[in-house]
DNA sequence: ATTTTAATTAAACAGTTGCTTAATCGTTAA
DNA sequence: TTAACGATTAAGCAACTGTTTAATTAAAAT
């Protein structure tokens, strides 16, 4: 539910500089529109584990419960998730579900969090 | 509250070529420990936005809820939680609350991601 | 001093998330 | 065909998230 937007909240005191009018903002804002799904995907660790651990190799349902120490619907949850939003693919071979990353851009992503949070501390 | 691992939810065929005693899955789920802490803070679409505005420009919390088109006190809660993880930092003058970026390297990270999601449409 | 205003904080609430348990599906083995 | 097993799905729930409204703080203007 988008709420109202109380004119008792809104001030009128802006930055020098600023210009109401200037699409410069809006247009930023666009450009990044629908990014935040992406990073939703990798704001759980368990999900970040699983698309770090699928880099490179290719592991089944059973192998990631066992890493994870995780029960199987939970893994199961979270990949159909991953598999809903194209980051993972699979494929079945009997009774198995072999995962794998479907996106290598995601490592990337990854890697490039990993380098700066690293910085911090 | 981390649950308990139920027997009947484990399975025990492995992928081939998985080693339940080899460290490097647990060396890999170490090294990234943490991480999906930084992807939280960007798995908000209000939050990356403003990450994005404040690129290059400083801005007060009165420009941000105009952009935005939010009320202040949601603006400034949100960057109350981007400062507690010291993505942003302000500057007070007067009344105002001038806030910018701490850290540059959040930028890179979200054009990354922008490259990444380009490409899948 | 009092009032106004930008910003923050607090309380309350709806909506979402991630887990658990239980039931079910689909394939293989007996 | 039945039983066993890996995996998925469904229902229920506790915890968390993001918003709103209202109260509060701090600085500026009157």
């Amino acid at each position: 539910m988008k709420g109202k937007i109380n004119k008792r909240d809104i001030c009128d005191s802006f930055s020098p500089g600023y210009d109401k009018n200037d699409t410069q903002y809006q247009d930023l804002i666009i450009s990044i529109s629908g990014i935040s799904e992406l990073f939703k995907a990798l704001s759980d660790e368990t999900r970040t584990r699983i698309l770090y651990l699928l880099a490179g190799r290719e592991l089944c349902v059973c192998d990631l419960a066992d890493i994870l120490e995780m029960s199987l619907p939970a893994v199961s949850h979270h990949l159909r998730l991953l598999r809903t939003m194209r980051l993972v693919k699979y494929r079945r071979e009997g009774k198995q579900a072999f995962y794998s990353l479907d996106d290598d851009h995601i490592v990337r992503l990854i890697d490039v969090a990993k380098e700066h949070y690293a910085e911090d501390r």
